[in-house]
DNA sequence: AAATTGTTTAGAATCATTCTAAATGTATTG
DNA sequence: CAATACATTTAGAATGATTCTAAACAATTT
């Protein structure tokens, strides 16, 4: 039956997420890892991944959640982003790469690297170098009323 | 006596700013639109231009700042942005462009926006507009340890 | 299984920002 | 140039996301 060893696979991977960094496994921690490490990835705040929680019956405490994704942003499994002064998201997409954030709805959706082609016509100040280049999208529902 | 000259009209550039927003020229706005408006563009937290001010002997409080610059950025005289979970950056430069941001200094330069040239490898998603393109460069300083 | 070490938790603390309501300032009217 | 209306400033309280504290609990080592 592949509908369980999906979810074996879902869970071995979580499994190995904790274990990458050099964290206890717990309950808690598989349950966050579970969410945030398998499935396609994600955009999320430490509100919404506890409601997630709570709404599965997974009991955790809100200074668990953040003090997780702390820790895993720490051990390079998630990272830390702003769009907004009132709440940080957590990106579950470590590797360089670009964002869609789509305005009416509030969501980010991932731009591979080289889906976008970003040419400097000048170089960056001397003495400096470049450590990462992130483009920020965003867009709207097509409005057709912008009649040229 | 071009000093003075130069002083004025920082001055009436500051008013036409606080007027453009239809808000009512007092002593606080005009401080703060001369440090705002008056000069090259700059990155600034609410914060940073209180004690900005408390330096210059110029009484205001911290609420007013923060009014103000939030009536400002309604009237699209600023633009607010973030990079980090526990404070907002107003950007007094309010046309598209994009930014340098110094690590160890913390500090934004901006980037022309035909400074760089941004090729879309693919399509938006169908059913949406690009509203915005922002690039976000981090630049360190140069790591000679780096050699290839 | 005792001892050690790491984790979770409730609730308190922190801190940027917003809100409240009273005092003060600016504009308008007669 | 009062009197009134309306807008702004302010101190301090409230809010809300996040972090901290310290006690209970769980996992690991001996
Ligand atoms: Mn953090
Ligand atoms: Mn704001
Ligand atoms: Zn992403
Ligand atoms: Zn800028």
């Amino acid at each position: 039956m592949k509908y369980n060893k999906n979810r074996k696979n879902r869970e071995k991977l979580a499994i190995s997420q904790i274990q990458s960094a050099g964290m206890r496994l717990t309950p808690q921690r598989l349950a966050l890892a579970k969410r945030l490490f398998s499935g396609p990835d994600r955009h999320i705040t430490a509100e919404e991944l506890h409601s997630e929680l709570k709404y599965a019956d997974v009991r955790i405490s809100l200074a668990t959640v953040y003090n997780t994704l702390n820790r895993f942003t720490n051990a390079g499994l998630l990272r830390e982003f702003f769009v907004d002064s009132n709440q940080s998201y957590f990106d579950t997409n470590t590797e360089p790469h670009h964002h869609f954030f789509y305005e009416e709805l509030g969501k980010f959706v991932d731009v591979p690297i080289n889906n976008l082609n970003i040419e400097f016509l000048t170089s960056p100040p001397k003495g400096t170098q470049v450590d990462s280049v992130e483009v920020f999208i965003k867009l709207s529902k097509v409005d057709s009323s912008n009649k040229k």
